[in-house]
DNA sequence: GCCAACGTTGGC
DNA sequence: GCCAACGTTGGC
């Protein structure tokens, strides 16, 4: 059983664009140290599907990722404590959907882009992945 | 650019 | 183990 979630990420530090322009190869999600953020991180299984979310600006969750490796020691630190998963793109968002749109939307009140505004990797669970996918346009979103 | 929220650090 | 100080995130 897979499960869902949602990765936040600058897009002048790392776009959607060149998630997308690695292809299959993906890439290593480095850099996080957050406790929290890492945890989630260590939860995820090979496949998992997973939102990507630009910050700061767009503020939009503008495509799908999957887990292409799972968690391993991340190659920007030394330290053991930060470890990470790599990602590769699966599709685009037809609509992109807004943090704006989200937060008026009811059914997505408790999900954590909302009420954990900071975490920049978070759990999503299925009514709101399905949910997002239909609000983006996805009409046979990947599970 | 501001600032609120919140995670982390370090002195005691 | 508490908590004040500090740093970072991220929406606005």
């Amino acid at each position: 059983m897979s499960n869902y979630w949602l990765f936040k990420s600058e897009p002048f530090k790392w776009s959607w664009e060149q998630q997308k322009a690695r292809g299959d190869a993906g890439e290593e999600w480095d850099g996080i140290r957050n406790y929290q953020a890492r945890n989630n991180m260590r939860a995820m299984k090979l496949g998992d599907k997973a939102f990507f979310y630009h910050s700061n600006e767009g503020l939009e969750i503008v495509g799908i990722v999957e887990v292409s490796k799972e968690i391993h020691p991340d190659s920007t630190t030394d330290d053991p404590r930060w470890e990470c998963v790599d990602v590769r793109a699966v599709c685009d968002m037809p609509e992109p959907v807004s943090l704006k749109a989200v937060k008026a939307n009811p059914r997505l009140a408790d999900m954590a882009l909302v009420t954990s505004m900071r975490l920049s990797v978070q759990p999503v669970t299925k009514e709101e992945w399905l949910e997002v996918c239909r609000m983006g346009g996805l009409d046979d979103p990947p599970l």
